[in-house]
DNA sequence: CTGTCGTGCCGGAACGTTCCGGCACCGGCG
DNA sequence: CGCCGGTGCCGGAACGTTCCGGCACGACAG
């Protein structure tokens, strides 16, 4: 089933037959109509191999995400929301291992585009991918050097954890605190400018403690026990990472605190996890979904050279008060 | 840089700089060596759309996940097993969304084959992906109708079960309970099946309650607080969703029990929730990286016309007992 | 009636690879 | 010396698409 064969049945040539499906070059509208109807009733499927081949564009973009994701939910569905733009646009996308470019083939010729996800300066893959020779879109800026300039979609983790910070001020905390993810990600290094900010503008220094990037439950558990040890007039604790926050309310309980009364708690990473914690627990939703979508969506803006490829847009996100800050 | 490049450059015709480099045909081997060399010194990288469309195959396998997958990081892991393995053969892997075939193109003529991991009944996009054209590998079985025979990779559920249920039995508990997963799944049916068989032969029923296939910590703790409600003498909860469990724990607090003493829990799903957990939840270790690795070695080996397309492999499970069971 | 222009369609050449048939060459045998 | 089989390499066709140049034809102005 080739062009060729609806070329024959509708009574055209195949040029007529791709330019009509195509919607270019200069076709009678009847014609165009007849030719689609043909192509239609006889399933006629472009071949992607051909069309890739002919346009020297291979239909797919490549996803990277870090390779602490395989922990997070956050990133599966920041996965899904780049699918579904990117098949808008019929595009495929291709999920990236650890050696990228390395036992398979040239990533250029494999992908017309890339999304890098919260690359860390750490992540070996990304300098290899920034470089690969397509236009990279990342989710947050990364922060080591870049041969080329990339598209981008970041969040205002400042305004949010601000957000956070001036929430719990408003509900009484006096002295919060931060459990930060260690690492060179611009999210970590925001968290901690943030806090820094926040603290000199508001009176009150903010505690900042490190966890890891992808921090468990029992991390932040240990690590709000040492907070409250050390300074017992901590009476809220925000939790970064993804997923760790109940380890907190752990700690609370068994520290005899009462969070949400004597001890609030909440997290910059929105989650189930958090939803459904008890108490749940407040949160800046990033809304990962429409955060991958946004990136996707970018990444085809910058393809079709509907924008340029550095071009940086912000994407929103929503705080989510629950019962952990609120009582 | 193409393979007529690379020709010139080192003197000899593209057919057998297409020889050299495949292993195919016959070339002397020093002609070989000067060829690859030659190759390697320019950079030469094969471009994939010819050689897809000349060989018509399209080095890509497809990957569909469960709708709910956005929530567990299981699937997350599996994922990125099944792409290091498919890569191994030089293939890519494409993630799969909701609408599969529709938007975009023919499946069939994006991807060689297709990855369906815990394939539902309820789960609309199935039936078209079994129906693609192409090889299917599905991670557990599809238990509706098929149309064509599938590869498919299963795990022993009955079996993992059963050494979960000996395993409290062996630690004392005598009124076990099963917090089983709704919905048309193979995994569903074994679990529900293996709980039913298990009382029959060891004399004492397992109670079973229903909770959802994605179940969040809070589900199970609901669930849990009925279940002990209602029947006071369960001594031991095994909770089949992945990450659930730690709803579990808190309904055994809420309730007065002890984990690991008058209550024993367990895990049907080992993930990052059951080992943070306090304490930590004994569970069946799928191992999901590996499992996912199996899928696409199947079906590598499908491809490759290595094994049959109607295959089945077992995949290994390991228990992974801990203090929510030994005290 | 002739020249010009625009519209609608077509043929053919690419894109870079693989693979088949065939040619030249060489050594061995009758 | 002529024939034959095998080895090593090559040319060309094909895969299915897109896109450019060009041709035929009708309309319209001069």
């Amino acid at each position: 089933m080739t062009l060729l064969d609806v070329a024959r049945a509708a009574g055209v040539s195949k040029s007529t037959v791709s330019d009509a499906l195509q919607g270019s070059g200069r076709v009678a509208e009847s014609t165009r109509d007849r030719v689609r109807e043909v192509a239609e009733q006889l399933g006629y499927r472009p071949n992607s191999a051909a069309r890739r081949l002919r346009r020297s564009s291979t239909g797919a973009i490549g996803l990277h995400l870090p390779q602490t994701a395989t922990r997070l939910d956050y990133y599966m569905n920041l996965a899904f929301g780049a699918v579904q733009r990117a098949q808008e646009d019929g595009l495929d996308v291709v999920l990236l291992a650890a050696p990228a470019g390395a036992a398979s083939g040239p990533l250029a010729s494999r992908v017309d585009g890339l999304l890098v996800i919260d690359p860390e300066i750490g992540d070996s893959a990304v300098p290899g991918l920034l470089d690969a020779g397509v236009p990279v879109v990342t989710g947050e800026r990364y922060l080591g050097p870049s041969p080329t300039p990339t598209g981008a979609v970041v969040c205002d983790n400042a305004a949010s954890l601000t957000a956070l910070l001036d929430h719990v001020q408003g509900r009484g905390a006096r002295r919060p605190a931060l459990l930060a993810p260690e690492g060179a990600s611009a999210w970590a290094e925001a968290l901690r400018g943030t806090a820094a900010a926040w603290g000199g503008s508001h009176g009150s220094q903010v505690a900042v403690r490190t966890v890891p990037f992808a921090a468990t439950p029992a991390d932040a558990e240990a690590a709000t026990r040492r907070l409250l040890a050390s300074d017992p007039a901590i009476d809220a604790v925000v939790c970064a990472p993804d997923g760790a926050a109940p380890g907190v309310l752990r700690a609370a309980a068994a520290l005899g605190r009462t969070v949400g009364a004597d001890l609030l708690v909440a997290s910059c990473v929105d989650g189930v996890a958090n939803r459904g914690a008890s108490p749940p627990v407040t949160a800046v939703d990033l809304r990962p979904a429409a955060y991958g979508r946004a990136c996707a969506e970018l990444l085809c803006d910058i393809l079709a050279a509907r924008t340029p490829p550095d071009t940086v847009r912000r994407h929103a996100w929503a705080l989510e008060t629950r019962p952990s800050t609120t009582g």
